[in-house]
DNA sequence: CTGAAAAACTGATAAAAATCATTTTTAATT
DNA sequence: AATTAAAAATGATTTTTATCAGTTTTTCAG
């Protein structure tokens, strides 16, 4: 598979951070960067680690998560291509205070530091949109805060299914989403069982459907009526 | 009081956002700047509103605070003399996800939308300070994200008052906690009562005073040791 | 295709935390 | 200083959720 392609010719191009960059400087970046290719389940860069630069989706899904109490994992989010990954702790000079795993097969840019500052201080508009980016993540944790807070685990469960369908969801057709029940419970902040039991309740109701590992949202309306987004 | 000082005669000048202006921009902002007093517990900004500028906290502290299901109140964070608020809505131009509240009485300056970006664009180094901002409250979002999914009330309590003594300690000496019990609730994700009784345990274990409604810290270790903060 | 390991599931029980009802204390106001 | 409203405290009870122990199903390497 050929995946050290032109930025410009990159699937994610049009809708990427570096969109703006005029045809010189996106060459440039092209011969900078480095694309690698990681089998599901590897991890991208680990907390603790030092950035050496940030990364690039260029096509997969990643995890990213962070781990708590006696190394319990908590998801925190989920990137889709074209998601920038390390941005904060590139930013901040901090080691990652999160681990990023793919979640499928990816193919993944790195760009190294200094080339990226020095592409951020040539663009202003890279350095707002990089400031939007962080804006709505700060809001959506701190939104996910107010749940953790508020909400009982059926609703936080009912919300996790919402927001995976759209994250999962290709094209307009329903999302199948395929996490273990491990991992619900860890984005939900709960026990394994408890997902079980909470699962087969949606299952019941109608509201999912069940294949194995493989859970498919029958009822977004319905769900997100549970967990009270509006 | 005198509150409507120039910028660079501020007490939080130094330190500021604003720091690395220049006299004649600094003068500028001054003029363009306007200062507000506001008494103890009034709205700043409140969910839902249009930004229209930032604050600049020149004295006094501010509760920033969210409204949960049925309008419950979560409290997410505090705002002290130097920071800057409303950044994130200013930003991505949304309305206000949050309520800015006054903690204590306080002066705040407001600085429009048009005058602060200008300034933005002009100093490179502002955008670095605020994108460094930003990743910094994410990943102390996200860190109590792991706290609220895997820690007992206890642990989060404990923890929540080792962060407020961070946060009202003036000086060195040991800080004087003064929030209603509800408020504790609010920012732990529990109910009042459980509040209640856990800071009678931790009385009776000699990890905090209890002077009416204020809380003094006795065992700032010993709560670190209840909250796993290591 | 088969067997072992991992994941999913189920039921019983225990622990944690919320809720409700009531009393006591504190703070604010006249 | 007395009055009153709000906040804090306490006890009893219920609900929610976690834990433990065991069974069934699925997955995957050989």
């Amino acid at each position: 598979m050929l995946v050290d392609i032109k930025c410009s010719e990159c699937p994610v191009f049009k809708s990427s951070y570096f969109s703006g960059l005029d045809p010189c400087d996106l060459t440039d970046l092209y011969h900078k960067k480095t694309c690698y290719v990681y089998k599901k389940g590897q991890d991208i860069y680990y907390e603790g680690k030092k950035p050496l630069g940030i990364y690039c989706i260029q096509s997969g899904k990643v995890k990213i998560s962070k781990l708590g109490i006696e190394g319990k994992e908590q998801i925190l989010r989920f990137c889709m291509p074209g998601d920038l990954m390390g941005l904060r702790s590139l930013i901040a000079g901090n080691t990652y205070p999160d681990t990023a795993t793919t979640f499928e097969d990816s193919v993944i840019c790195f760009i190294n530091k200094r080339k990226f500052f020095q592409t951020t201080i040539r663009y202003p508009e890279l350095s707002t949109r990089i400031m939007l980016t962080l804006s709505t993540l700060l809001e959506e944790a701190e939104k996910k805060i107010t749940s953790m807070a508020q909400k009982p685990v059926r609703e936080r469960l009912a919300e996790a299914l919402v927001t995976l369908d759209e994250v999962f969801r290709s094209d307009g057709c329903s999302s199948v989403i395929s996490l273990s029940r491990e991992e619900l419970a860890n984005i939900v902040g709960t026990a394994v069982e408890t997902v079980i039991r909470l699962l087969s309740e949606f299952k019941e109701e109608r509201l999912i459907g069940v294949k194995g590992r493989k859970l498919l949202i029958l009822d977004k309306k319905g769900l997100q009526r549970i967990a009270k987004t509006y």
